[in-house]
DNA sequence: ACACTTATGTACCGTTTGGTATGAATGTAG
DNA sequence: CTACATTCATACCAAACGGTACATAAGTGT
């Protein structure tokens, strides 16, 4: 059986270009144009490779959760709340400013760049966001049974208080921040994170 | 002389219609059609009195700057460094989930919603948070002089995990989050705020 | 009543958007 | 060498984008 012409391109960094491109532009300023000229491929090959725009930008979306959040999950498996607290912040601040990559969060950029009609990328956005955030309030729960929190601490103020801190530092790094004055901004927020005594 | 034929329109009532338009869906999110229609007038309309979209944007922040960020000069105002960061993150809190108006940030979208390319408008919102951002920080150093800061503080750390804390909210406020939750973000966020012991 | 100035409604402009039809090119299996 | 399956490049589509030309309507000063 005939196998077909095979694809000129490789998928794998062509995905990566394409994340590139979303990161840094959302997905409203990511044209198909911009998506093909970084990935060196024709607009037909995008759609036979990945579906649509829509599609592309999950699958980037895939590839950013498991290799540029991976330090989220790393904090999840912090010893102490106190540790995942620090790895969240400090994570955060070192991924958000990586010269390697785009600077900010693609889910923070992704999630403001979208039109509400027709978006079912925005649900993928906040169904990834939902569940880290569940799974750290989570995390914060047992901590507290573990005696490892004050017993009146409120687990959803407290990862509420570490979203608010990254989503911020996000922005600040869209805004020129550099690695150290996000670390500054975490060593500062992880001061209100409370002691056992 | 002749006056000419008077518009139909007020002019002031289209401006807030345009601001909420540009409010809730960014500056590009917002087209021409969405604009016009909510402003109920038609596009010559619209170009003769406000010139063409940047302008619109611009007039509408302006009007953005003095009405909603009133509370940032209030803080501005207050007469310890302390109560500046509480004025300033609780009338954060307070004016994102507004009802009255849509949630969130317009400069914080505006920013993250704009090509790079074509915009004026970009410059504008950079402007805008430059010059409070130094506001603070000038009433942060100031404040150290007056010794109500410790002295080893650092006023352009304090700025950012200020502005940090206020951008954060705004994203929160835009995924839904109440007043409610962003006071406890506050309140939490003030703890890390130094003590003159 | 007239001239003049300005606003309005319609209909249009070129460009860019996301998405495709189509035929040639390129590989493998028989 | 031939048949087949798939990708490739070109050229195109309708729709939406920001912006405007143009003729008409509606006022005011003389």
């Amino acid at each position: 059986m005939a196998l077909g012409r095979p694809r000129a391109f490789d998928i794998d960094t062509a995905l990566n270009r394409a994340l590139e491109v979303f990161w840094s532009k959302g997905f409203d300023g990511a044209s198909l144009t911009d998506l093909t000229e970084a990935m060196g491929i024709s607009r037909p090959s995008l759609y036979a490779a990945f579906g649509n725009k829509e599609d592309l930008f999950r699958k980037a979306l895939d590839r950013y959760k498991t290799e540029k959040m991976a330090y989220i999950n790393e904090a999840l498996a912090a010893p102490t709340a106190r540790t995942l607290a620090e790895r969240l912040l400090f994570g955060a601040a070192t991924m958000l400013t990586d010269p390697s990559h785009p600077v900010g969060c693609l889910s923070v950029k992704g999630a403001m760049t979208c039109k509400d009609d027709s978006l079912i990328a925005r649900e993928e956005l906040d169904q990834l966001r939902c569940s880290f955030e569940t799974a750290i309030i989570e995390r914060l729960t047992r901590a507290i049974a573990d005696g490892d929190l004050p017993p009146d601490s409120n687990p959803l103020v407290l990862q509420r208080f570490l979203g608010t801190v990254a989503m911020g530092m996000s922005l600040q790094a869209s805004q020129g921040a550099t690695a150290a004055d996000l670390m500054a901004v975490a060593r500062m927020a992880l001061t209100a994170w409370p002691a056992l005594r």
